[in-house]
DNA sequence: CTTAATTTGTTAAAATGTAAACAAATTTTC
DNA sequence: GAAAATTTGTTTACATTTTAACAAATTAAG
């Protein structure tokens, strides 16, 4: 059986691809954990632990190759893999997502866009005409979609999310603000916006108290 | 000196607090930590001890007071309190906060948007008229902002921000991909939607080997 | 080429977070 | 109204996560 590996280290693997990125953007070939400690303001004990959970990528004396290490990161993420994408939800943030998210850099190719409305059917999205939900049953199957991202209020989210798992979908990317009741076996990722700006509003009355 | 309430509690505050509200609006008066828990699938031991960090709310043999202790949380999360706030960037994301969060219900008064593009200046969204960057400093004076969210390119928010914090600003609600570097007297919150997918990608491509 | 300086991978220790256990208080039942 | 059942707040135990420490390997310096 394979090492289970921890939420919190997985939650830091982007971050960490996000660095790295920059670093060989800047043509920087090698760094130590200690020189990436100081720039992402981590312990660099936390930085080689971390690493270590997916086996040994550096070199004592040296430190780490940047461009190898970016690419391993970037295996481990899955975003070497290919996925096939639709948004359910074609309101003001379902658009935002569909142009602002740069999907097909990460493995994620952006299919199709529904919404209930009959107002929105047929609007251009990113050259996506926006398709009533009927359609949605018979687009995952025919474009084998695996992927879908939830922007609909929380009223109609958990039974869409229902209709999903019966249709084989594989993983939800959710912004509706409710608790996606799925299989285990279905993936799923909250964005509770509201939430974020909760806690932003937390450490704000505290902040004052400093 | 007060204690530190740990980050992990706080993160869950606001899923309390969801849950709290819709109990309220189903009429429920009362609650136990132990039905709470089956709810909200965590231990009754957790939310006995994330309550007891800001006092007794509970009454033994009766257990919580909804109504009570949804208003002790709110007060908890600062949304009694009054923010003014300003959006910079006023893109398909930008726009997107704007038409859709609620930030009235949360204490935040939505007071002005900006966006250095000169094609945007001058359109309305939610009655508010996009206004050049050239504007902000005078306006965050003129209105006591003091929250800004920023969803512009990483590219710009790091002087963005630099500028927020010359000119007083107390938290930033941040979407660009890039970690701002502020006093640590000024509260960031993240919200790095690019790193949300790609922990949904690791997750995809692990559930696939169950 | 030898010595000093780096730096990793890994083990050990410390700190933090989570769950269980239980006395004290309250409510419900009969 | 007494006995049984609930349920909190809190203490104690357990588990996980983070940090420190250090041997082994490598690189850089003289």
């Amino acid at each position: 059986m394979e090492k289970q590996i921890s939420q919190a280290v997985i939650s830091r693997l982007p971050r960490y691809y996000r660095y790295l990125g920059d670093l060989k953007e800047q043509g920087i070939e090698r760094i130590s954990s200690q020189e990436l400690s100081r720039l992402m303001k981590v312990t660099a004990s936390q930085i080689r632990q971390d690493f270590n959970n997916f086996g040994g990528f550096g070199q004592q004396g040296y430190g780490y190759n940047v461009s190898f290490l970016y690419d391993e990161i970037r295996k481990i993420l899955g975003l070497t893999e290919q996925h096939h994408l639709i948004i359910i939800g074609a309101g003001n943030l379902g658009q935002a997502i569909a142009n602002y998210m740069n999907f097909e850099k990460r493995g994620f190719i952006f299919k199709g866009i529904f919404d209930a409305n009959p107002a929105l059917h047929g609007k251009k999205i990113r050259d996506m005409e926006v398709q009533p939900m009927e359609n949605m049953e018979a687009f995952i199957k025919a474009n084998a979609i695996d992927i879908a991202v939830l922007t609909i209020p929380k009223t109609g989210a958990v039974k869409v999310a229902e209709e999903l798992v019966k249709n084989n979908i594989k993983a939800i990317w959710n912004f509706a603000h409710v608790d996606l009741n799925v299989p285990k076996d279905i993936q799923v990722e909250n964005v509770h916006l509201s939430e974020s700006l909760m806690k932003l509003s937390y450490k704000l009355s505290k902040g004052q108290e400093l």
